[in-house]
DNA sequence: AAGTGGTCTAGACCACTTG
DNA sequence: AAGTGGTCTAGACCACTTG
């Protein structure tokens, strides 16, 4: 046992215990006060290796519950499939398209109001400072379990009068009520960047410190104006994002 | 100030000094014995909170050097620009491609060598375990600071003769060797997950535990066969992926 | 009530960078 | 050589979960 570090080899081992089946999904890892123990270090340093195996998407762990194995597979979140035409004629939405793929029960809770744009999201859609917005709030979940926050913000003069401001919004969702009334999509530009979450992200979701989300922004475009802005916050470990890119 | 989990507050307090400005770009944070006294705790304390910090991407740190604000804005990853046949006509390999809209100076490293296919590099590629594939391990450096490891293995056979077996692969790269030589590329799948990376990686990027990483992992394909798996590990806080989507 | 993961203090030392 | 960020020990307590 190196006297230096000691807990990226007490990481390493539980590593490779986890990676050879060892501890098998779901299963707990040995108490903090055992590995104490077996190592001969103090708790702090535990403490150290559970904090990067769980940075590493390898681990779970709540206060006064338990360090679990990682069980679950994550989530194919299939970036051409999920926006097209199709699908949404078909009458599903994305996240709806993707638990039919995946095979995980999916529940959306929402709530809405319109609001003014402040000047970020005024910039996405091209609107004047304060032009008046109409704003989605979402949180997903596979299994009873959040995985996702998403946040959409529509020019109100899209939505008035139409199911987007309803709860439900009916067949296809939002897309399939913006082609109804006119506007053609024409394409979506998602950007996506990694970060921890901040601490009402991490309630919302119910995760810990160190643990990172994924940050998409999409924005739907029609010929000639932004449709639609929507910011998502999901759990990085749960999802596998896919993108199919034509090589012309 | 609480007393149960100060770090909260520590991480809350300088978070708003770095987002006002307050401490600028580069500039230093406080020390760490300069935070303990303030706020009256304990060292680890302050790292907690520094930890935080770091994981957010606010900040970067050093042992023995210092703690700063962090001061490169992402690099753009602009997936279709970046891949579409008119920038590979024009010579430009996809990094130099990122490189010349971003302004930053590109830099690679390249090590070539013949292998044998392990399983999963063999399913990737849809080959038979064993199979010889050519591997060509790229580190990848903006305005001389590493940023990205990538790793590409092509199946020998399309290989064998070409340009691909040199250290520069002349204008274009190799896909504009691969089209050459008869394999035309039809599309790339492209899947994005995120994680922390292990010791070799993070030696080699020069980060630290809980700096997550972003592991894309790309796979070229012909009208009849898998031509290239490409894996990519990028430090996480230095990306912003752009995926631009058709709506059909 | 007992057990557990997480956080805290106080003090020490290590590895590294800057002067 | 001095300063700094990072890690460690030993022991305590807190918040939460499970019995």
């Amino acid at each position: 046992m190196a006297r230096y570090r000691p807990w990226r080899q007490i990481a390493a081992d539980l590593r490779r215990a986890i990676e050879t089946g060892e501890y098998g999904p779901g299963e707990r890892l040995p108490t903090g006060g055992a590995l104490m123990e077996r190592y001969g270090v103090a708790r702090q340093t535990v403490q150290n290796a559970i904090e990067q195996l769980r940075s590493e998407g390898l681990i779970s762990s709540t206060p006064g519950g338990r360090v679990q194995v990682r069980t679950r597979r994550p989530i194919q979140r299939l970036a051409r499939n999920r926006l097209s035409r199709e699908e949404r004629v078909e009458g599903r939405g994305a996240f709806l398209t993707d638990a039919a793929a995946g095979q995980w029960r999916p529940q959306v809770d929402v709530t809405i109001h319109p609001q003014a744009a402040d000047a970020a999201v005024a910039h996405e859609l091209r609107l004047t400072d304060g032009a008046e917005v109409f704003v989605r709030e979402r949180v997903m979940r596979a299994d009873g379990v959040p995985v996702q926050l998403a946040t959409s913000y529509l020019p109100r003069d899209l939505t008035r009068g139409t199911a987007i401001e309803q709860e439900n919004t009916g067949p296809g969702g939002i897309y399939a009520r913006l082609e109804e009334t006119g506007h053609r999509l024409i394409h979506f530009v998602e950007r996506v960047r990694t970060s921890a979450p901040d601490d009402t992200e991490a309630a919302a979701l119910g995760i810990g410190r160190g643990e990172p989300v994924l940050r998409i922004t999409r924005v739907a475009y029609s010929s000639d104006r932004a449709l639609e802005l929507n910011r998502i916050v999901a759990v990085a470990e749960r999802f596998e994002l896919v993108y199919e890119l034509p090589a012309d």
